[in-house]
DNA sequence: TTATTGTTTAGAATTGTTCTAAACTGTTGA
DNA sequence: TCAACAGTTTAGAACAATTCTAAACAATAA
């Protein structure tokens, strides 16, 4: 009856991650289903396409690698991840969406969010004649002290 | 005697250059007094490796790219470049390596520096516990207008 | 000089990511 | 309900940026 009751659940968020798939224009595939379960799951994450699919094939999910890249690249797309700057050697993707920025410990690599409210950019600067923004990213390297 | 003046000049370039190698400990190689040459003529500037390549082939130096990737390393390892977030799949070099923040054009490709005097973060937000800032570092991605 | 040690290089190797094309599946409409 | 179309998945090949290897070479100290 545990099964059951994961059987049950699982269905529930399924459904409504069908909806926010097909909300997007996404056809509502086992595959991405299982992606977004891990992805919105309700808590914030950042995730790298091997970090993910790592963690898919440790629950048992069976997902291809290219599989998880072309999924994160369509939910990025999509609007419903975000692509965070953090390492030129490998891709973030962030499932908080909205404006905010991120600690980044050079220490052991976690990355994590600010709050939107702790941080902010009074005066922005004269901007190039003819430009106007399309987004602001804050990253703040940090380290343990001494 | 323009080849003349020219050899001149360029050694009198390479003259301060092979100090400022030799200041951090390396040692002043005719490829490094090269990319050197390319990098601090006085002017603020932003290459990828491959861009510099391709620079300083063209001006007639020989040089291989592996040189150039060493050499960027070295130099940023040293202080004298420093390393810019901008996209994942290529990573950017500074000359200037004082505190100071980055419009990126999404439309055309082109990095500016944004002058220190005219961004600031007021307030920094509360670090983690046990933590220090190493770094900050604020890209602002322009587009033309409409 | 010469010996030592650091540097350069071509080409191989590695890593993250995308592409290809064939098999498969969600969805739509009869 | 089911066929058919269009979109999706996948293994493996391909690609691009970067690093590694090891042999030839060059800067420096003595």
């Amino acid at each position: 009856m545990d099964k059951l009751n994961t059987r049950i659940n699982q269905n529930d968020n399924y459904q409504s991650l069908t909806d926010k798939l097909r909300g997007v224009g996404l056809r509502a595939t086992r595959q991405r289903l299982d992606i977004g379960s891990l992805l919105f799951s309700g808590k914030d994450r950042h995730v790298t396409a091997e970090s993910l699919h790592d963690e898919a094939v440790a629950s048992g999910m069976k997902i291809s690698l290219a599989t998880i890249y072309n999924a994160l690249n369509q939910f990025t797309d999509a609007g419903l991840l975000r692509e965070v700057l953090i390492d030129p050697s490998r891709t973030y993707f962030d499932t908080n969406t909205s404006s905010h920025h991120h600690f980044f410990n050079i220490d052991n690599g976690h990355l994590t969010d600010i709050p939107n409210e702790e941080i902010n950019l009074p005066g922005l600067p004269n901007l190039p004649e003819g430009q106007i923004i399309d987004g602001v990213d804050i990253l703040i390297r940090i380290k343990p002290e001494v």
